[in-house]
DNA sequence: GCGCCACTGAAGAGTTCCTGACATTCATGT
DNA sequence: ACATGAATGTCAGGAACTCTTCAGTGGCGC
């Protein structure tokens, strides 16, 4: 599950990254209403906690604009804004829950569990490993919040190893499953190895750690450990 | 709408009832934990508002019940309860929000229209992606404030993307639920490309940010990013 | 060092997509 | 029924992109 945290002040940001990923959530934080507009539009979140007094960009402003855009992730307004006209205003811009400054931590997670339990139908459809995930539904792949754009057979590649994430995928494996072949012509081999590198290339060059490793004489597999 | 609130207390049900009727919802009460459930299972609500304290049967083990039967409808539990533990368990519980007695007017309703509005997916009337509106009931089609003449063939295309905003719509699926065929003489490929084509020549053509996309070997997707 | 396996760049083959022009269908008014 | 015009469907050519092949290079393990 994936949450996004939009709140400026950074000791309130990081207590809320600390105790939502010690519930197992996965946290992205931005700082300023822009930033947070920019990674509802360029990633895929479950849930949105936003804090209203923000730099930059007032939170109620973002939040209409991205209902008009058709965002359907529920949102969680946190705020010190307290009064009724505040809650009522905020609710009708689009948030599905407004939980008031201070907060009782266990409280802030019941709320969070009753909005990502509405709101579950196409939860399976993610793949992921480390910084890297993959949408079936938008079809969006990223890593590290940065898009990559990958041809079908590169899509369906990195898919079967992600769902086979951790065990080393054979090339008879890939040539059944993800080409779809029983005999050919041509040995497949090659074929699979410079997919591979083109996959690698996208996914592994630009990036720091690699997840996707070759096991000399067996096949391939996609794992976060260095080698 | 129809909403059903269960309490106990003729005084707050009434306060209630007559509070909600004045926004034009339709509002049965129910006055026990056991003529809520009998309610709820024998007429359909859009929206439950639920006591806790009730004679007879607990509110908590009313909702547990009807949750464990998966009824969908949202639950809005109103309470003099106020401790955390109390809120945590009533949302646990299946609630989706928890509001504690005395409580402002304005806010609950405010938090019913928000429950309202994520429940009711079905009878949106307006789809909107950014700039882009269409209007199912005149049937008019917007793109930063200019109307858009669109054959029926483009409307519903546009409509059925719209449905899926974000999510890559393959041939195969407009080939079914747009032109409604399962086999076909010619292909219908290229059909849906020359249609996309004239589709694309209206909404997206005389602006700058495209929402159209073809997404190579999958279909088609209508989303806000620019590429 | 040798042999095998893996990687890479480039070119060719093969797909997929887009577009303009034309054909057909359909609804409408005469 | 017929003519008309708009909407929809068909077709073919070309552009853009992807996949496959091949040949050469590099690296690993024995």
């Amino acid at each position: 599950m994936r949450v996004l945290i939009v709140e400026d002040e950074k000791k309130v940001a990081k207590a809320l990254r600390d105790g939502l990923e010690a519930e197992h959530y996965e946290v992205r934080v931005a700082c300023t209403g822009e930033e947070g507009f920019f990674l509802v539009n360029h990633e895929s979140f479950d849930l949105v906690v936003l804090d209203l007094m923000l730099p930059r960009r007032d939170g109620l402003e973002v939040l209409t604009t991205l209902r008009k855009g058709a965002l359907q992730t529920p949102v969680l307004i946190l705020t010190a804004k307290d009064t009724v006209d505040d809650r009522v205003h905020g609710l009708d811009s689009g948030a599905d829950d407004y939980l008031v400054k201070p907060f009782a931590f266990p409280e802030l997670l019941a709320r969070i569990r009753a909005l990502l339990r509405r709101g579950r139908p196409d939860q399976i459809l993610r793949l992921q490993q480390d910084d890297l995930t993959m949408d079936l539904v938008t079809r969006k792949v990223m890593r590290a919040g940065q898009a990559l754009e990958l041809t079908v057979k590169e899509f369906e590649m990195l898919e079967y190893l992600l769902r086979h994430v951790g065990h080393v995928v054979s090339r008879e494996m890939l040539a059944r499953d993800v080409w779809r072949v029983t005999a050919r012509a041509t040995p497949l081999d090659n074929v699979i190895d410079v997919t591979v590198a083109r996959l690698r290339r996208k996914i592994d060059d630009p990036f720091e750690t690699k997840l996707l490793h070759t096991v000399r004489g067996v096949g391939f597999v996609l794992r976060n450990e260095r080698i």
